[in-house]
DNA sequence: TGTAATCAGTTTACGTCATTTACTAAAGTT
DNA sequence: AACTTTAGTAAATGACGTAAACTGATTACA
């Protein structure tokens, strides 16, 4: 009787993740699933939370991943930062598209209540997640810096907390950037999230040519061209 | 005995939502909290997910009446359109933070699968609400057209997608137009949706200041202005 | 007025869920 | 050989949605 490991439950549970949809990722399926009975996990997971938590944390790194590998290949053809932060984005609602019951889990209501940000595996995937696209809009503010908001310009309730974060995070950007880094990835959130749960389907069937759109603005906010014909 | 109404039930159940998350809106409890059994309540509801819509359909209709308040109040003090606009959306993300269970079960991820759409309630209710910013919209535009793109500049899988819409709803506007509508309304739902789920709490604790932001945005969007300290 | 139908529930029951407790068999350690 | 640890099972608890059968009251009609 070999011994099950963290991994292969985690595997499994994603499986039935994307096989049958998130309310049917129980502890009794992934079990049954594993030619095991429920209370066994509780040996791996101290319950269905936690073990919840760390596979949206490996959703996260598998995207974080895909994203870098998307990144990698328009770094291929060229050093344009354009077409990386082009494809990163792309790739980020592609694979939203593709994977729509991990993204419900990692980016959808957080059920459980007030509990965001309680420093878990999970979280800290997403801190890593974020990383990836704050490198990549690292590397275009010190090769390319565009006009930003100065410091003074800001609401100082703002400013207060983009110093913080800035302390947090290490950065050395001006306020101004850090707050427009924040701007692009909640427009970019929205568009992925809004089609995804299919909250844009009662006017449009196929919302790629906005996204291609949105891609476009999001360029010019830092200070890029983008033609929506790639 | 008097007999119990589909309102009551209703009632109790975004009493339960409200005050114990929406996990906790269970049949059961339901019926408990109104002295019957549980399966009394399938007199009034097809299924749990039948009621569930039900209330969904409830609460869009709320949000849309407090958005319509929040309009007329704005409304009284002149009939500036921008500020009717900005009270609009204010009321959107004050409603949706001190509604959050709602805001999740209406706005959040569709759990039950592939089912967008199909013409319930809920969905009746949806529209009107976004009839609700779509009324407002069209005020704006009879009053102060702004420049939008040309029909010819909008890529036609998508201009095919707008003309559909348009006739839809009977609106005549130019494509253009449509097309500023729904990427206004993605913006705003992102702003929001992101703030509401959390998402953004790894970067900043009031997110207020960023929204008066979005605001202005797009005010500029559609050819007004709006400077972020009222 | 008597009887049948309908209403508004209850009771009971089934299978599912997460979780706890107590137990067991094997493997490793001293 | 005696022990501890590991990795599981079995049984039980209390919650869940839902289906079926049943019950008592109210209403409709002859």
């Amino acid at each position: 009787m070999r011994a099950a490991t963290t991994e292969e439950i985690k595997q499994t549970a994603r499986r039935i993740l994307v096989e049958q949809g998130p309310e049917a990722v129980s502890l009794r399926a992934i079990a049954r699933e594993m030619g095991m009975t429920a209370p066994a996990l509780y040996r791996y997971f101290t319950s269905r939370e936690d073990l919840i938590r760390n596979v949206v944390g490996d959703i996260f790194n598998e995207l974080s991943g895909d994203i870098g590998l998307a990144i990698g290949r328009a770094s291929q053809s060229g050093e344009d930062i354009t077409a990386k932060l082009i494809a990163a984005c792309r790739e980020f609602r592609r694979w939203s598209f593709s994977h729509q019951g991990e993204f419900g889990l990692i980016f959808g209501s957080p059920l459980p209540g007030v509990d965001d940000g309680r420093g878990d595996f999970a979280d800290e995937c997403g801190r890593r997640f974020a990383g990836v696209f704050f490198a990549l809009f690292y590397e275009l503010w010190r090769r390319s810096p565009f006009p930003v908001r100065a410091p003074e310009e800001i609401d100082p309730g703002l400013r207060a907390q983009l110093e913080r974060f800035r302390t947090v995070i290490g950065a050395d950007l001006p306020l101004g950037a850090i707050l427009a880094f924040l701007r692009c990835w909640t427009k970019l959130y929205g568009a992925v999230s809004m089609e995804v749960f299919g909250h844009i389907g009662f006017a449009l069937d196929d919302a790629a040519p906005m996204f291609e759109l949105t891609l476009a603005e999001l360029a010019e906010d830092v200070g890029l061209v983008y033609v929506p014909g790639s």
